[in-house]
DNA sequence: GTATGTGAAGTTATTCACAGCG
DNA sequence: CGCTGTGAATAACTTCACATAC
């Protein structure tokens, strides 16, 4: 069942997930591709052949069930089980990532943070509390966990992606480095928000409409 | 100068930037295409593609010169001016990004910070002082800025939206809502950390190598 | 009438391969 | 000889349009 998907096509359905998450808060129960693409600024038929990449979810005339469709979305992304998650370095942003409410709905417990300096380990953020980088091994071991948030120091950003890859870490979300080394099978996801200003500042230079 | 140039390659650019200014730290001037893609795990072919869409930097049998291509590279982004930036809304996520500190070699000035909360305003993060929302508007009046970053509560965030956009805010980055409405013109670009780990447990989940 | 799912068409992006320059 | 820039070929994505189901 598993072929290429495209890159893109993910994206848009992490951002089908979340459209249809703020759905349920508004009790909605049934929605159709033209209204999803509203939204996500796709258009209709681009939701739908995304949604048929992975089988046939809606009901002609009727539209797609919010509940149902997001169940199907967490089977597609793999989070129909949560996912223990640790935030390596314990600076600024990684205490705003500790406090931020959304993961759990998102299926991502952050069970863990680790810091090298001793001055911070012991503290609280949120519900977990920050521990030495030297239990990092035993902590992974203890607990089941297969994804990761680097948020150190550039220089040291190397050497804690090691570290996690030999504890069994799977996948990394890299707010520190430009670039990390990993082997096969282990998938690194770049975070670059100058990046995202990027973005828009093209957009507004080129005064695109 | 404008064309349509793909979404994709745009964010490829920001990427080539960011690892160029790597570069610079470490003393190299001049990169190949091959040396770059390497980097960004695209083809070399890629990387050439994408900086012709704009004219020809290199020179052949030599490669690219790392100063003048991060000029060039904000010439296309928009950046060779610096640009300021608001921030709305003072929690820890606002905290983080006031600290950040690669923002400046890319351009970008977090000149100023607002919350609602009477007990955050005068309060320094990092370099700058938490201003009272109800000053929003005389602050950008007196200031030329054309970006912010939204961090605000979701249901908070429309209303803040129009008021940028009221004082003439052309792009947002947007941490806080699933969607804002803007008028054409004025751009917004969605960030859902949530999103990056869910691309991280589908490729974990279909064993992709 | 309304909305899905999907071949087929259309469009866009990526890779190939090589001429030409340093 | 190495490396760029680019026409041509390939592959990939998106949109259209309609048969089908509710």
């Amino acid at each position: 069942m598993d072929s290429h998907i495209p890159d893109a096509c993910v994206r848009r359905l992490s951002a089908y997930m979340r459209q249809l998450q703020h759905l349920t808060t508004l009790g909605v129960e049934r929605v159709s591709s033209h209204h999803l693409a509203e939204y996500i600024k796709v258009g209709a038929a681009q939701v739908r052949r995304d949604l048929a990449l992975f089988g046939q979810f809606g009901r002609p005339g009727v539209g797609y069930k919010v509940e149902g469709l997001i169940d199907e979305l967490r089977g597609i992304l793999g989070t129909r089980r949560r996912w223990n998650v640790v935030v390596v370095g314990a600076g600024p942003l990684s205490n705003a990532l500790l406090r931020y409410p959304a993961f759990s709905s998102r299926r991502f417990d952050l069970i863990a943070a680790f810091d090298v300096n001793p001055r911070k380990v012991g503290r609280r953020i949120g519900k977990t509390v920050v521990q030495s980088m030297d239990d990092l091994e035993a902590v992974l071991a203890a607990n089941q966990v297969h994804l990761a948030i680097l948020t150190v120091p550039p220089d040291a950003a190397q050497d804690a992606a090691d570290r996690l890859v030999a504890a069994g870490i799977r996948g990394i979300l890299n707010f520190a480095a430009p670039r990390l080394e990993t082997p096969p099978g282990v998938h690194v996801n770049q975070v670059d928000i100058a990046a995202h200003l990027e973005q828009l500042t093209f957009l507004v230079t080129n005064n695109h409409c």
